[in-house]
RNA sequence: GGGCGAUUAGCUCAAUUGGCUAGAGCACCUGCUUUACACGCAGGGGGUUACAGGUUCGAGUCCUGUAUCGCCCA
């Protein structure tokens, strides 16, 4: 058969094509099976908010390798992907583009209703992620998708909520959120900007109770200084450090609050900054050493007054405006000053305008200073964000349970001396792999390899462990509620205040047996109350507040109980109601690698690929979610979620600066397959990937209508961030387009005429280029292969020529499988230690360094011939072809597997004697390639070797001589021993390789008096009619030159006494060794440079 | 404020526990369209490893300090 292939590769069709191959085989699914090791990754699953990023691609990337590696190397590998719903951050894109097309507010709707059209987005950008996944090759099990609110995983999250509830883990409290006054809900940190402001300090004072008790001159007043004045009418406290020698003494005395008339307190805490006007920095400098503590709105303040055991008065309505509705308990009691009463529903910028005036009026304004500082503003509203106090749902992640399982969970050699408030409790550093848990408990089963999993965590690089200890042993109750609508409710019904039974129409035994429904339904597990039946009795007998009573259900249990009505419906028919509030999104991807798994049944797949084997991801992640994982795997299932950790890199755009939506300098992976292909993307990613923690990638936008690319013009945001300008005009065929700025930021939204420009970066050529060195070395190959019946390529076929063990053959053919036998072991090593830039780069060496530039090269003369060269030659290269292809399968699976096809048809049979390659239909499913350790043989490759350097040697002075490449010269070498047995054995190599006819090789050859010399240690390379004097000269002088400095430096290193005695003998005997060589070097250049005058 | 990391050729990055003349790719210079590949081939130039000290026989690598940049956590 013939094969016809393009003279570049083209990644498009072939990646069609193979793609339809592998669904078609179902080659990525995976069932347990038992009889293999498993090999498990669970895909940090990627937020439904946007399509997918470089950064994705990295991440991915990584994932793919390792799984396409193992399952390979024979494992049960399975990969499960998914996507998370990522609540505020889809929510508010929906609610974005809800008011952009319908100028409608998500409180327009009903919240099943808006609910809908979050999911309508979820199931778009699910779709689209799964197809760049797709695209990109990633050999996920996609019958095994998972999305954290599908049922399974929403089944999970009750599960889950309920157990920790019912352990007395999940507690509601209060805490100061990032509130938005304009859309009345909490914001996540990220989602608040910060922003520079102008403002100012007022210096306000605040009259003291008693003013005679401190030293004279009798002070009346301590002055408080803040941005901030109307907050002051929540003041419970003033505060001075302890350590301020001027202030401490008013530790203890009484303010009146002004206006308010609030007696508050002075107290001492060291977060106080001592002023000092000369300070550079800022805080001391404006400080006036009293800081006024308003708990309920300053989260500084809030903990001040956690500390000191202070009331916390919310003075504000949650529009923002003053209000004493919300939390103002003194309001009535404290006697305000009829001025209160009219701050009262003014916004808060006019109550502080209101209340300087009153200070100023009153003289109790000291100072006015202005002063810049940076505020918090709601990236959704744009006002400055209000701290404001709130009822929340936490889990108590301090607890020995979950922080204090994690930190055992680390490897002993990762963990480092601490005195961390988790391990202080008597429970420092042990060895605790011995440590028994009580699978009953849980009512599971032991597992079999419950040390390792209880205790096998390991990061890589390892210096992450840090993070992840220092996080455990600092952490802080993990606040779980949210106000939101898209996630995962709550599944707590609280009473609500409005008993139906309230009154006289209930008799005590009808409450009795209310009381008692419920115990059973504790003891059932269908319902977990707290703080305790008892606080129920008191309500329903009672009538006593219920407030605090919070019941959660179990609802997957709820069907089955006996009672006519499950214990929801009853519970709502007398007064309760379920939480609105949603759970934080990490809630349930802290259960994703047990959730994609069905848990909590116990299925197949939980037994059999729980725990995982590697989590791949990010740095930033190991807080959010390694954590939290680590924390909930070992609570539910008394294992580790996974066993290792590889932390990649993070892409940062060509200036440093992080990839994010809003800068728009974002990269969509099918950009870059557009442009450069799959293969050429996910090389270039691996080989990037070091053990740096950021990599920089300058982009480049591609023109939509020419397809040509071009430097982008830029400007600077207010931020401060280098973007590509919204617009640019394409300076090849100046048609005007949109950038990702432009359609992030909305300064430029895409249309038909003025589309939107693709990106790409340049440096995906390296991935590129080396793609299509592998498609053309492959055409290559092949072409000398067809023909060749099957079993000539194989090691079925005729002895080795060369009586060598290995290899027919000559040099060529043993050194290559030597060198491919260190690659294959090289490249083993590399991906064991998550080295995924050692493995590219010694697969693109070997294949173009030694197989192209050299292997190939060398055989083409024999390569076509019916002869034992030949036919060595052909085995040879079809069985290094064959590895390659296997080696770069994990990382450029679309090439491999359309070369695979192509040399399948061509050479069914491949291998040759050490090298074992079992046949495969598909590489996909090859084996991972083995090579003998007698097949990596030293000899050959010094032979090898010292051949390269004639050779080089020889094209050295062709070139310098400007010899056409036609054209042959005529080459004696002066060489003895084992070198002129080699060379000689060579003589054909170095014909072929340096275009030339080697006349003789031996001790006694001596240079013509027209050949130009080249000195290469003890050999002597004359190359015969090109001498020119002056020319010979300049390199022979170079060359000189360059022996000199080497010998200078051995010198100096042997004269040095230390060195000689203290370094290790064979590193001294290596510096004699080619001291001596090199000055027989030099003695040889110098005497020929004296014969050349 | 605490932590982690980076600074190596014009650019982007390597260099396994300290040990041969610090390596690649791109860019650059010279030559070549040689029947696999110009997304290529052959040859070449280019580095005081951010700066200042220290440890060591020996430092890009270890220690201290300074500067700049980035990220994470408060």
């Amino acid at each position: 058969m013939s094969l016809t292939l393009s003279k570049t590769y083209e990644p498009h069709a072939v990646e069609r094509e193979v793609a339809e191959a592998w669904s078609k085989a179902r080659a990525f699914h995976a069932e347990v099976d038992p009889a293999k090791d498993p090999y498990v990754i669970v895909i940090p699953p990627p937020n439904v908010t946007a399509a997918l990023h470089m950064g994705h691609a990295l991440n991915n990337t990584i994932q793919d390798i390792l799984i396409r590696w193992r399952r390979m190397a024979g494992d049960n590998a399975v990969w499960i992907p998914g996507t998370d719903h990522a609540g505020i951050a889809t929510q508010t894109v929906v609610e974005k583009r809800v008011m952009q097309e319908e100028g409608k507010r998500r409180t327009d709707f009903a919240r099943d209703e808006f609910v809908a059209k979050i999911q309508a987005w979820k199931d778009e950008y699910e779709a689209r992620i799964t197809n760049q996944l797709k695209m990109m090759g990633c050999s996920c099990d996609f019958d095994r998708q998972r999305f954290t609110m599908d049922d399974i995983c929403a089944r999970a999250v009750r599960e889950a909520f309920f157990e920790l509830f019912k352990a007395g883990l999940i507690y509601r409290g209060k805490r100061l959120v990032n509130w938005d006054p304009v859309t009345q809900t909490a914001l996540a940190d990220d989602e608040v900007e910060m922003r520079d402001v102008d403002g100012h300090f007022w210096y306000m004072n605040y009259p003291l109770v008693e003013a005679g008790g401190i030293n004279s001159p009798r002070p009346e007043y301590v002055t408080v200084a803040t941005t901030r004045p109307e907050t002051m009418l929540g003041d419970t406290a003033v505060a001075v450090n302890p350590n301020d020698p001027e202030r401490a003494k008013y530790i203890g005395k009484m303010v009146r609050l002004p206006i308010v008339n609030r007696e508050i307190p002075i107290v001492g805490d060291d977060y106080v900054v001592i002023p000092d006007p000369d300070s550079d920095d800022a805080k001391a400098k404006y400080a006036s050493g009293f800081l006024k503590v308003t708990p309920a709105h300053d989260p500084n303040d809030y903990e001040i007054g956690q500390r000191h055991n202070l009331p916390i008065i919310n003075v504000m309505a949650p529009d923002g405006s003053i209000s004493k509705d919300h939390g103002w308990t003194d309001f009535e009691s404290t006697g305000v000053h009829e001025f209160c009463h009219e701050l009262l529903t003014l916004d808060r910028y006019e109550a502080r305008e209101a209340i300087v005036d009153w200070f100023r009026k009153e003289g109790l304004l000291a100072e006015v200073r202005p002063y810049s500082h940076s505020v918090g503003h709601s990236y959704r509203s744009h006002v400055p964000v209000e701290p404001y106090l709130s009822d929340q749902w936490y889990v108590k992640v301090t607890d020995e349970r979950l922080a204090g399982a994690a930190l055992r969970a680390m490897v002993i050699d990762q963990r480092s001396e601490s005195d961390g408030a988790v391990w202080k409790d008597g429970d420092s550093f042990v060895d605790s792999r011995d440590r028994k848990v009580a699978d009953a408990d849980r009512g599971l089963p032991p597992a079999a390899n419950k040390q390792d999993a209880e205790a096998g965590l390991r990061f890589y690089p390892s210096r992450y462990a840090k993070t992840f200890q220092h996080w455990h042993e600092n952490i802080r109750d993990w606040c779980i509620s949210r106000q939101l609508w898209w996630g995962h409710r709550i599944p707590v019904w609280r009473y609500d205040g409005k008993f139906l039974y309230k009154g006289d129409g209930w008799e005590e035994h009808r409450r009795e047996n209310l009381v008692k429904l419920i115990a059973d339904w504790v003891d059932e597990g269908v319902v977990a109350v707290s703080p305790s039946i008892d606080a129920i009795r008191d309500l329903v007998f009672h009538d006593s507040n219920g407030a605090n009573i919070s019941i959660a259900i179990n609802e997957d249990q709820d069907d089955a109980t006996s009672m006519g009505l499950g214990a929801k419906a009853y519970l709502e028919s007398i007064g309760f109601e379920q939480d609105p509030d949603v759970l934080d999104t990490w809630f349930s991807s802290a259960l994703w690698p047990i959730s994609t798994l069905g848990w909590p049944e116990l299925t197949e797949e939980l037994k059999g690929w729980n725990p995982s084997s590697t989590l791949c991801t990010a740095r930033e992640i190991i807080t959010l979610w390694v954590s939290r994982m680590v924390m909930f795997n070992l609570f539910f299932r008394g294992q580790l979620p996974f066993r290792d950790v590889f932390i990649h890199a993070m892409i940062q755009d060509g200036e440093g600066q992080k990839m994010s939506k809003s800068l728009g300098n974002g990269v969509d992976p099918l950009d870059i397959i557009h442009s450069h292909g799959s293969d050429a993307m996910r090389f270039t990613l691996a080989a990037m990937t070091t053990q740096t923690q950021d990599v920089k990638m300058p982009v480049q936008p591609v023109c939509p209508f020419c397809e040509q690319e071009f430097e982008p013009k830029t400007k600077r945001t207010a931020a401060g961030h280098v973007v590509a300008a919204p617009t640019q005009d394409c300076p090849h065929c100046s048609k005007t387009m949109s950038t990702s700025f432009g359609a992030a930021s909305g300064e430029a939204m895409p249309t038909d005429d003025v589309p939107l420009a693709r990106n790409t970066s340049a440096k995906f050529d390296y991935g590129r280029n080396f793609s299509n060195k592998l498609w053309n070395a492959g055409r290559f190959a092949m072409g000398i292969l067809e023909g060749e019946s099957g079993s000539d390529a194989s090691s079925d076929a005729s002895p080795p020529a060369g009586g060598s063990a290995f290899g027919f053959g000559g040099v060529a053919d043993r050194w290559i499988l030597a060198r491919l036998g260190a690659t294959v072991k090289g490249v083993d090593k590399a991906l064991g230690e998550y080295q995924f830039a050692q493995y590219a780069q010694q697969v693109y060496d070997f294949f173009w360094r030694d197989y192209c530039d050299w292997y190939l090269e060398a055989i083409k003369p024999v390569a076509r011939e019916d002869s034992d060269a030949g036919r060595s030659a052909r085995a040879t290269a079809a069985a290094c072809l064959d590895a390659v292809l296997r080696l770069l399968h994990p990382v450029m699976p679309y090439i491999t597997e359309k070369m695979w096809e192509q040399l399948n048809s061509v050479a069914p049979t491949r291998g040759v004697a050490g090298v074992t390659l079992g046949q495969s239909a598909m590489c996909i499913n090859a084996a991972w390639p083995v090579v003998d350790d007698e097949a990596i043989d030293g000899g050959v490759e010094a032979a090898f070797d010292r051949v390269q350097e004639v050779v080089v040697a020889i094209r050295n002075v062709r070139n310098q001589y400007n010899v056409p490449p036609k054209q042959t010269v005529t080459v004696s070498i002066k060489a003895d021993g084992e070198a002129a047995a080699s060379l000689n054995e060579a003589v054909s190599l170095l014909a072929t390789l340096a275009g030339c006819e080697v006349t003789a090789i031996g001790a006694d050859v001596t240079a013509s008096d027209d050949a130009a010399t080249s000195v290469l240690g003890a050999i002597e390379v004359y190359i015969a009619g090109l001498i020119d004097p002056k020319a010979e000269h300049e390199r022979l002088s170079k060359r000189r030159d360059e022996l000199a400095k080497a010998i200078n430096a051995l010198n100096g290193r042997l004269n040095n006494k230390g060195y000689v005695d203290k370094a290790p003998a064979h590193l001294v005997q290596q510096t004699r060794d080619e001291l001596e060589a090199k000055a027989a070097e030099l003695a040889t250049v110098e005497a020929k440079l004296a014969s050349l005058k």
